[in-house]
DNA sequence: TTGCAATGAGACTGACCGGTCTATACCATT
DNA sequence: AATGGTATAGACCGGTCAGTCTCATTGCAA
């Protein structure tokens, strides 16, 4: 319906991301979305309102992109669980990619008992339960998908210090291990030849 | 020798911890540090300058933790890789962890041509090298480090997320896996059996 | 005792914060 | 043509932000 609401939630959506949440004032927004203040403060009861609404969205948005890049990287189900690995990469590639919107207010409003906290842990776990679908597609133990997001936070941490895509093949490398479809490593014990 | 830096630094690294670091005003620093603001502004060039300070300092006292900890916990230079992950997992316990406070700056301050990145990227890199050496010392390959150091990323966010020490023991546990001390499950594919 | 550096207390600046309020303009339905 | 909902513009509120400045007080050392 109302246009305003969506060009507020877009503009606020791209800020939030980019700047951190705290670091986005209600003016910027509005100015930026060319809205008047108090319609801004009519679809949203307050900017911490906003920003559940920020947090919702890119739930529903994250989740079906992921959904839709698996099934693209991946037409065989089994291969799935460790595709999410290779579209997490090209996440990691985007332009301005600054890791996971969740987890980034979790490290920002700190209070758990928050609204933001509450919709972020919502989202990991409706994450969590899609990655146990794929596990389940392919045929494989469920109880892996804990482990499959944690490598999946582990490489977003990561990727977002050091800039690169690198460390999603890293984790797609351990989650193959760990999924059974590779050997383990024989050669870890080195020689007792002196080193250098 | 000035016992108002300390002090100041003292209360600056706890509230930045707890609350963030935007989240905290240099009011609240001086009134909390019972200093007069002329005396905080003579010791740190700006609130930024604080924040370095802050990490940097915390940078060396995790390091110092962690190696303690780990010499604590494992007389055996072999058996400390892995716990390392022990000692996460008393991290994750302690009272008011709210995750790693470097990862926690990367994501409040965006910018990663900010001193606050180049802190915490230069925490990661010798924590990593950290890893390495209780790898080499372990008569490990050295290679296994960035992996070490995904997963350690990995369980700390989700520890945070869902405010548990499981998660190092997930991570130490696939850390065993990688490090070729476990076999990896051989019962991956599931009985053909429909489900329930 | 004198002198000096460090500290304290607090006023002050200009900018911004989230949020409220009034007044006006537009546009569709009746 | 009148009405009612939705939008706009922008003044305004009290509070807080980081940072500067002045001046009094302290304490130590020459």
């Amino acid at each position: 319906m109302s246009q305003v609401r969506e060009r507020i939630l877009d503009v606020a959506s791209d800020l939030f991301y980019r700047h951190g949440i705290k670091a986005v004032g209600v003016d910027a927004i509005i100015s930026q979305a060319d809205v008047a203040r108090m319609s801004f403060y009519r679809h949203f009861r307050s900017k911490d309102g906003l920003v559940v609404a920020y947090l919702e969205r890119r739930d529903e948005a994250t989740r079906v992109w992921f959904e839709k890049q698996v099934r693209r990287l991946a037409p065989n189900p089994r291969d799935r669980p460790l595709v999410v690995f290779d579209a997490l990469a090209l996440r990691f590639r985007s332009k301005g990619y600054r890791g996971c919107g969740f987890i980034n207010a979790i490290a920002e409003v700190a209070d758990p008992a928050s609204d933001a906290h509450g919709a972020a842990a919502a989202h990991k776990r409706r994450f969590q339960s899609w990655l146990a679908t794929l596990l389940r597609e392919a045929e494989l133990d469920e109880i892996f998908a804990a482990d499959l997001l944690l490598l999946f936070e582990g490489a977003t941490a990561v990727s977002v210090r050091q800039g690169t895509a690198e460390p999603a093949l890293r984790a797609k490398r351990i989650a193959a291990l760990l999924l059974g479809t590779l050997e383990p490593r024989r050669v870890q014990r080195r020689p007792s030849t002196p080193r250098r």
